[in-house]
DNA sequence: AGCTATTCATAAAG
DNA sequence: TCTTTATGAATAGCT
């Protein structure tokens, strides 16, 4: 169609080619448009010129990721779905995850235990006694250390009154911020021996 | 270009539309590939029929991912990242729950309380212990069942035995199977009175 | 599914 | 680039 026939190859010419391109681009956009209204289909285009522009055309009524979708699941091919697949997949399993950490801590609430059999029940009543020894091994920890940061604050303080005492009865003394520094710093170690009595109290 | 022009709106006759949505549908299919031949570019087009089916043209030298991809880049535009995006809030959710799950699990072990306040713990505790009661009364109702279940089982078995010896004995009497029936349906209320008293053996 | 009169698209030139 | 124009291609209506 023109003034001759053409071969079907590529047109060497680059301004041919250009021309060539616009022309056809619009021929072909106005066909997809035609067919889209005539025979009522979903219609999508997308042209990428060499030169890196896009011309796109996708008929009303739907988007391209309508079109996309459809063709996806008529085709049954990957698309863009090695990402969505991945992406599926990792919400599969991390809601199985999810699942069986669900049941877990029903079972130690101590429920929807009526359908587990013998050895299961025993392992939930292990771990509840098992989680609550060593919740009362660990409790005991933090109150402990809690306790000794509460003495260290303590004698701390009392060191700090009699260095303050010192200081105000030898006024004259000139090294006493040295002093207060190294007694401040070795608290941690003189309150150890009190420790293991603590664990009397809890 | 036919016998007459033709106004571009939708054809109402169905039949006509689908010959021309057959033929038009070649001649972009055709035109789609002569301008990427001629031209030297990727050009994606997929048709979908209003019966269902699905038409599609790729350039050679790429893939409709790939010019999907370029769209995308070129358009700044979103395509199938809606979908995406909504895949990796998903993940995202559920990976949180998870974890606050993990976390309640590690706690109900007794790990990890260090860094929690005496309320938490207290909650804590309060979940171990509430989890072990209600474990226990779940238990012992499961246990209950079991030995209901199984007592009915020995009391039937008595009865057959004991209705076979009658039958036996009286070996002239037609309506045993009657007599045997009936019996059999009753078990369970004849047990009854027998519950109350295996609460104590849990 | 083929045919053909007609309209359309477009190659080449201006 | 835009317009013109001659020509081949596409296709509407028919069979």
């Amino acid at each position: 169609m023109g003034r001759g026939k053409i071969e079907i190859k590529r047109i060497e010419n680059s301004s041919n080619r250009q021309v060539t391109f616009s022309k056809r681009r619009n021929g072909i956009l106005k066909k997809a448009k035609e067919i889209s209204v005539l025979c009522d289909t979903e219609v999508s285009l997308i042209i990428c010129s060499s030169s890196g522009k896009m011309h796109q055309y996708c008929s009303p009524s739907t988007t391209l990721v309508d079109i996309l979708d459809k063709y996806h699941k008529q085709s049954g091919k990957k698309l863009w779905d090695a990402k969505h697949e991945n992406l599926s997949n990792e919400i599969d399993r991390i809601k199985k995850e999810n699942d069986s950490m669900q049941i877990k801590l029903r079972h130690l609430k101590g429920e929807d235990i009526t359908s587990l059999n013998h050895k299961e029940l025993m392992a939930i009543e292990d771990a509840l006694e098992n989680g609550h020894s060593s919740f009362l091994l660990n409790f005991q920890g933090k109150m402990l250390e809690e306790e000794h940061r509460y003495l260290n604050f303590v004698l701390g303080q009392q060191e700090l009154a009699k260095q303050q005492r010192d200081m105000t009865i030898e006024s004259n003394v000139r090294e006493i911020d040295t002093n207060h520094c190294t007694s401040q710093m070795s608290f941690a170690f003189r309150v150890q021996p009190i420790q293991p009595n603590l664990q009397k109290r809890i």
